[in-house]
DNA sequence: CGCAGTTCATATACATGAACTGCGGTGCTGTATT
């Protein structure tokens, strides 16, 4: 304790190494690592995109050993903290504990009394452990000097409804004096990092993006018709496979029916999902980690924590939500370097049910009950009161009020307690303002969908497809997917054979990433080139794809952004979706003019 | 949104299609029950 922190760039580069090696036995650094770690050490935040078994702990860990107080880890999943915790007590790195409901009060208590004493360096705590002021409050007491949010795709993907605790964390880290934040995630496009940063309050975090590409994937999409004919041909790839695998599949029911057939056709199989009785998925992931099983048939309830090298396939019987949980869940395969192959069987059909998954709206009743009551009441209310007036649940509450904030409708102070904003809107405009944030929402979820089945449907590089869709610029093509295989993706070396206008020199009229404005969708960015199209990210109306002959016609219809640079920004940058009162606001006042 | 399973109407004694119904993912937490 009570070290100084003004070591200049080498002092602190070598310092860091020492650390890596003397208390964590990492020999070197690996590129990404070295600058996270300097960064915070500087004070500053950083959102860390790299590869899970890339070393994304380590970059939290080794600093946390450099600065004064206590690091505090924000996990999603109460096995997560453990596994972290485990590799940690095997060190000389200070002591772990964790705070969360699977443990005693007591032994919670007992966490923070060794944190409090100086007799812990880390602490592991799960977003709804933050809704509590009273925890926040202890932490604060301590000054940590490092946050680390750890999986932190979850604040974008799991913050409106599911786990609406995520979205709060900002405050949370506002009130423990916004030390140095890490944001640590395997896979986020470049709007989904802009999410991510937005909602913890990151402005001006550091964004460091590695190893993305995964060169000895193989990437496939087999198209049926028929569900029966899909499944048959997925259960006979399956089965014709060597090695581990991973079949992902839409619902529960199809985990057991799939896992009933791949261990009729002879293959060591056990389905995985969050119905099954806890100690059954234990089992199966401890048979999985110990190769007494060849396939695994999942939902998205494995995933996370998932680190094994040797998964030789993951096949998709049904699409997921958007291009990056399928890199995700992808990612899983081949982590040797050896090659595998990742294979989507694929009807448009299926996609129906993740466009089911993602039209949840929130109870506009319970919301106008909410705001009503609060703006009556005039002063503050604690959140339990509310929950048992309406009758509804900590997270739904939590969801509700959530959306009232961002209307600037509802405030919550630091103790908890709700209320009604004096300057704040009247509770029916409120609710109206909400919801269309929530709509708006809801679009973008939606051209998430529209851009997995652009996946499953493209003519080009599969490869260029998905990198380009994370932002990261690929020119392609890889000769490593189905498309390329069949000679027919679309390469860069042929692409003066589609003629540019000639008004623009630069071969196509709007470069990858370059800022623009559309006539009805408002400004964007532009995230995928093909020869006769261009797909938008709009910040509020998602995905959208627009053939070059249509813009053409119509000069007014697509324009460069008139605020932005050019050319387009820097690597690693993407475009916002902003999910405040500007976003609503700016919306009729964006038509394309130049 | 799409699918499977049911009920219903029709119109004639068995079947067919239309209409309706229910179902579908991810995990924390705190409380009630063995």
């Amino acid at each position: 304790m009570g070290k100084r922190v003004v070591w200049g760039r080498l002092g602190r580069r070598r310092r860091l190494r020492r650390v890596a090696r003397e208390v964590f036995g990492w020999p070197d650094l690996r590129p990404g690592q070295g600058e996270a770690m300097e960064h915070l050490l500087r004070g500053r935040d950083v959102l860390l995109v790299m590869p899970t078994g890339g070393g994304k702990s380590a970059v939290y860990q080794v600093p946390a050993q450099l600065l004064p107080g206590p690091t505090v880890v924000i996990s999603p999943l109460i096995a997560l903290q453990r596994d972290q915790m485990v590799a940690l007590a095997g060190r000389d790195a200070g002591g772990a504990v964790m705070v969360n409901s699977a443990q005693s009060d007591g032994a919670s208590e007992d966490a923070m009394d060794q944190i409090r004493a100086g007799r812990a360096e880390y602490i592991f705590l799960s977003p709804e452990q933050l809704a509590k002021p009273s925890v926040v409050e202890r932490l604060a007491a301590v000054r940590p000097s490092l946050v680390a949010v750890d999986e932190a795709h979850c604040v974008s993907s799991w913050g409106h409804d599911f786990r609406p605790d995520y979205q709060r964390l900002g405050r949370v880290i506002e009130r423990l004096g916004h030390p140095p934040v890490i944001a640590l995630t395997a896979t986020a496009s470049p709007p989904v990092r802009d999410d991510i940063l937005a909602t913890l309050g990151l402005g001006e975090a550091r964004q460091i993006v590695r190893g993305f590409d995964r060169p000895n994937l193989s990437l496939e999409v087999r198209r049926f018709h028929e569900e029966a004919d899909k499944r048959r041909a997925l259960v006979e790839d399956a089965a014709g496979r060597k090695g581990l695998g991973l079949v992902y599949v839409a619902t529960r029911r199809d985990a057991e029916a799939y896992g009933e057939e791949l261990a009729a056709a002879g293959l060591r199989a056990a389905a995985y999902h969050a119905g099954m009785k806890a100690a059954d998925r234990h089992r199966v992931h401890e048979a999985f980690q110990g190769d007494e099983l060849d396939v695994v048939v999942a939902t998205s309830a494995f995933g996370m924590g998932i680190d094994k090298a040797d998964v030789r396939y993951v096949l998709h019987a049904a699409p997921p939500e958007s291009p990056e949980s399928y890199y995700q869940e992808i990612g899983r395969a081949g982590r040797d370097g050896e090659p595998a192959a990742a294979v989507l069987f694929y009807r448009s059909q299926d996609l129906g049910l993740r466009r089911f998954f993602a039209a949840g709206k929130p109870d506009e009743e319970k919301m106008l009950q909410t705001a009503t009551l609060l703006q009556a009441h005039g002063g503050t209310v604690p959140a339990s009161e509310m929950r048992t007036t309406l009758g509804v649940g900590a997270s739904k509450l939590t969801s509700l009020v959530n959306l009232l904030e961002q209307t600037g409708a509802v405030e919550t102070t630091g103790r908890g307690d709700l209320r009604y904003v004096q300057e704040g809107p009247p509770p029916e405009e409120a609710v109206a303002r909400a919801t269309e944030l929530d709509e708006n929402r809801r679009r973008v979820d939606d051209s998430r969908i529209d851009m997995m089945r652009a996946y499953a449907e493209t003519t080009d590089c599969r490869r260029r497809f998905l990198l380009e869709y994370l932002g990261e610029p690929y020119p392609g093509p890889c000769g490593h997917c189905d498309v390329c295989q069949t000679g027919t993706a679309w390469s860069p070396d042929h692409a003066d054979e589609t003629a540019a206008p000639p008004d623009h020199a630069d071969g196509a009229p709007f470069p990858l990433h370059s800022e623009v404005q559309h006539a009805a969708w408002g400004t964007g960015t532009v995230m995928r080139v093909e020869p006769d199209r261009i797909t938008v990210l709009f910040e509020e109306a998602g995905y959208r794809t627009l053939s070059l002959e249509a813009i053409q016609r119509d000069n007014d219809l697509l324009t460069f952004h008139p605020d932005a640079a050019r050319p387009p920004a820097r690597r690693g940058r993407g475009p916002r979706i902003r999910r405040d009162k500007a976003a609503a606001a700016s919306k009729k006042t964006t038509t394309g003019v130049s």
